[in-house]
Parts: structure tokens; C-alpha cells; sequence
DNA sequence: CTTTTGTCGTTAGGGCCCTAACGATTCCAC
DNA sequence: GTGGAATCGTTAGGGCCCTAACGACAAAAG
């Protein structure tokens, strides 16, 4: 699952000299643009790797986490539905219905009819399923802080800062709905 | 495609009092890498959508990127193998068979018999395939210029600086090979 | 030569993600 | 009440990625 398709990273001389060629070519740009992406995979490659180890996926982790954190906000909270775990986790509610499907026939979590709408399915983590989900955490928090182990408070400050800023300009330029409010290529 | 599955990264303040729970959390690290990964993913978002209005998905985008850049480096040299072609943007030689299926059947790339070795074939990019990344590459160039706008010159060397620390990290905590030399958690 | 070993591209099968469409159910006018 | 709009979960079909295994071919070892 390669976001960015290149084994090695251009070198700032070849960036400057492409640069030269093409005037739409900001190297400076490309060369944090490419950097982001390769960071963002290898994070990612870090955090699948680690979760391989417990033989779970990006998508169910992210499924058992959404119960698990919800299970521990109250109890007295109504049970979460595919169509809710769909939204907090950033998938379709197809996509949803295959993570649930797979996660129910390893016996994570379960199925079970809503009380007050008939439409409705209930998505609970079974014992077993927040048994693992909590063997996970640890491991997964220590993942997180020795990855950025090498970098000072003061630097993931700075770091945090200028993603943010990266964030903001790119919902500006493509907002994450899908159209565009004002048409930028398109008419 | 999120690689974080998440709709909204929780608050600082959250981090904090999670962090007075469970010891093996770090707030500043866990915010800086779930920063880390949703940037990577709203970068990656921004991209998609650019190559989205040229037909032509991520896969497809490497492919061709590759094929040009072989065309750029010189005539002489000879013709990229499907073998090549995967090693270049990290995927395994059966994707991209299913790669140069897809792009051979619109016309964008051409497979031929290699001369020197009857088990290789050579592919090279239809007269199609280089328009079309002629046409997308300025488009991308400015993409990637507009998204890095908001920082300064300054700033991106520092991006890039904490970025390359994190890799750096990644690749010590998680060879990209798969095993790891020493192992971690195993045995 | 012959055999072994390794590499080529491909196929088969699975996971995760998407869009589009469906029947069922609920809600909101009228 | 009752008909239309909206939402529920699901299914169908496709794209891209993976691993495992295959037949074909090449190169090194005997």
C-alpha cells in the first residue's frame, strides 16, 4: 500500500535541475511534498507491521477501537450502529458491512437486532474482541513513542504546527465532500 | 483509502487525560503521529483527486511517471522490464502485471518480446501514454507547489528535517525488508 | 551435456476500499 | 391515514494491493 510510488526519493540537485527545466516545478515544494508522503508511509508501515503481530488489520483495529473507545465512555450510551462506525472511522457503510462481517466471523464483535428502529443493526465488541483490543493498546501506544522518540518536545510542537498548516490549505484546495465548491479545472 | 480512521483527531486535552491512564502513553508523541498520519492521507486525498481528473488512478500515475522519466534519462538505454517497473514503484511483480493489463488495455503502454532474454518482456509507453503525462505533469507540478504555499522556504527544510528523523526512526523500529534483523517482540 | 538453482511474468485467491442500486423501514407532509 | 422522501444495512461489481504457486527460461555446477 504504497502512497507514494518510488523506492528512493529524487536528490535536491535533481529536483533543482528538473526545476530549471520545468517552471511549474517548485523543488523546494516537491521535496516536502514527496518527504510527507514517504513519512506518512513508513508511520503507516510501522503501525501495520505492529499490528500484524496481533493478526489484525489497519480497518478492524480502527472498527474495534471505535467500540472500545466507545464502551468506555459510558455504559448507559445506546449501542453503536454500522452506519455510526462507518462515519467515525471514515469508511462507507458498505465498506463497513464487509469489516463487520469479517469481524463477526472471527468472533470479535456481534450483531444484534436495534430495539427502536427496525432498520437498525447493533455492533457490540464481543469479550474476546475487547480481550485483544486491549492487549493491542500497549504495544500500540509504545509503537507511538518510540517513533517519535527521536524528536523533542519542542520539535513535535513544531512538527504538529507546520502539518496543521498543510492540513488547512489542502481541505481549501480539495474539500474532502468530493465536488468542488468553485470549480477549479472542471467547465 | 484512509490510513487513519479517523474522523476528527482527538483533542490535546483528551491525550492528556488518556495519558494519566494508561502509562505507556505519550501524549506529544501520540498527537504528533496521528498529525503525521492524517496529513500523509489529506496530501495523498489531494493528489488522487488531481490524477482523478485525468482518469487515471495512483497506480497508473507511478507507472507512467516511470516509463517518462526511462524515456527522459536517454535513448540508448534499454527498455523497462515488468520486473524493473515493480522494483521502481514498490510493488510486487504480480501487481503490476495487473498494472500494465489495465493501462495496455487503454492504450497507454505496449508490451513487447525482449530480445536478449526469452523469460523478460520490455514495456514502453504508447505515444498515448507520454500525452497523457505531458498533459498531467504541469497540473501536478502546481498541485504540489500550492499545497506546500503556506510554508516558507524555511519552514520546509524544517519539515523535512523532522520528517527524515521520524523515517530514520521507521526504519530502525521496522525494516522495510519484513523480518526484522533483531527481534523485537518474537520469542 | 545434464541437473540444479534462480528468475521471469503470470495466474489464482483473498482483503480492503469504492460506487450504485436494492428492499425494508421510518419520517414528514398533506 | 397515506404517499413521497430519506435512511437503514446489504449486495453486486470493480480497482488495487498482497501472498503463493505455476510453467518457461537462463545460468551455474557437476
Amino acid at each position: 500500500m504504497p502512497l507514494l510510488m518510488l523506492k528512493d526519493l529524487p536528490r535536491y540537485e535533481c529536483l533543482l535541475q528538473a526545476g530549471a527545466e520545468f517552471p511549474d516545478l517548485d523543488p523546494s515544494a516537491t521535496e516536502a511534498f514527496l518527504n510527507l508522503l514517504h513519512t506518512g508511509d513508513e508511520a503507516f508501515r510501522v503501525l501495520e507491521t505492529h499490528l500484524a503481530n496481533h493478526d489484525i488489520s489497519h480497518g478492524r483495529f480502527g472498527v474495534l477501537m471505535a467500540l472500545w473507545a466507545h464502551e468506555r465512555r459510558g455504559c448507559a450510551l445506546p449501542p453503536l450502529t454500522p452506519a455510526e462506525l462507518a462515519e467515525r472511522t471514515s469508511v462507507t457503510r458498505a465498506t463497513m458491512t464487509g469489516l463487520i462481517d469479517t469481524l463477526e466471523r472471527d468472533g470479535l464483535v456481534r450483531r444484534g437486532p436495534a430495539t427502536s428502529d427496525r432498520r437498525m443493526t447493533i455492533v457490540q465488541a464481543t469479550p474476546e474482541g475487547l480481550s485483544l483490543i486491549n492487549q493491542i493498546l500497549p504495544r500500540h501506544f509504545q509503537m507511538m513513542a518510540g517513533l517519535m522518540a527521536p524528536l523533542s518536545d519542542v520539535e513535535r510542537k513544531t512538527l504538529v504546527g507546520l502539518l496543521q498548516k498543510i492540513v488547512a490549505r489542502a481541505v481549501s484546495i480539495a474539500p474532502p465532500g468530493g465536488e468542488p465548491a468553485t470549480a477549479t479545472a472542471a467547465r
